[in-house]
DNA sequence: AAAAATCCCATGATATACCATAGGCATAAA
DNA sequence: TTTATGCCTATGGTATATCATGGGATTTTT
């Protein structure tokens, strides 16, 4: 039995006329081993979905009520619009999820998708769109951290 | 039992056409101790592939859980760059992995290898490239801490 | 009834598991 | 010291299982 349930790599699956997009394999390995069930919504910051198991909403939850600005107002919006937006994918026998119109809608996926592995969450790209992306959080990073680039690297 | 998991040493291997290596059999030993699994992703600094135990990844995502800043937008961006990146690499009964052809296009690897011990981490090169690269380390230290040079060598 | 969602089967591609061989290193034997 | 023996590792090849994906049938929803 494994002992941690992280979501890696980047993977590249088709979405056909009805929607339906294989949640890759590894992903679908941590569902069951984990025994909980995917959830996904749109995401707050970047044109693409977001998904994760069940139980990180759980402890989502758990910390906001623990927490000391329980009224804040920023909160409270924050989970609004998450636990709002969420809802359970299930998926058939051969592993494919349903993504809804509005999830589409909002990641501008059409008959692609590219899952990115987040750790403890996934998200789902449209692909161009996420090469963009990576290529600006490379960026990104480099400029923060300028001892990481590439030795001999001259850019 | 052994208390540490420490990847040493420097080990040459083939690469078959498939992109098939060896893990070295010391390597192999700690993963079976350790009970984890082997994570492969591309260096963010250097033109290698690098490897770790699964647990590393899971501290990392551990930390990003715990820190205050669920949402913020710098470690949207590293759990994105690296998890994105990582891949859990499974070995069959002979110890071979599988290396992507995006792994070992960014490490330039087409038929050989070398895998170098970091410690909690460890690194494959292309042998060519490893060569100046601990060239150019050795230098450096030398430059850094002349201290460090061997009694009687003049300077 | 129409539309949508869910389920099930078939297929090709690909990665994974397994089998076989050869070479190296260390220990045991001479 | 030299030779023989056996185990372990690396490596090549092949078979098998798994996965992604298309299409159709069945059920549920509205």
């Amino acid at each position: 039995m494994r002992k941690t349930f992280l979501f890696m790599d980047t993977i590249f699956n088709k979405v056909d006329a009805k929607g339906r997009v294989s949640l890759p394999a590894d992903y679908r390995a941590i569902v069951k081993e984990a025994a909980s069930e995917i959830v996904c919504y749109r995401s707050l910051t970047s044109p693409c979905i977001e998904g994760c198991l069940e139980d990180l909403l759980e402890k989502l939850a758990q910390d906001m009520e623990n927490s000391l600005d329980f009224f804040s107002q920023e909160q409270d919006d924050l989970t609004n619009l998450i636990f709002g937006d969420a809802k359970r994918q299930t998926f058939d026998s051969t592993g494919r999820i349903m993504l809804s119109e509005k999830l589409l809608k909002h990641a501008d996926i059409t008959d692609c998708a590219v899952f990115v592995g987040k750790g403890r969450k996934f998200q789902i790209w449209n692909p161009e769109n996420w090469k963009k992306e990576e290529e600006r959080i490379r960026a990104e990073v480099l400029k923060k951290r300028p001892s990481l680039k590439t030795p001999g690297e001259a850019k």
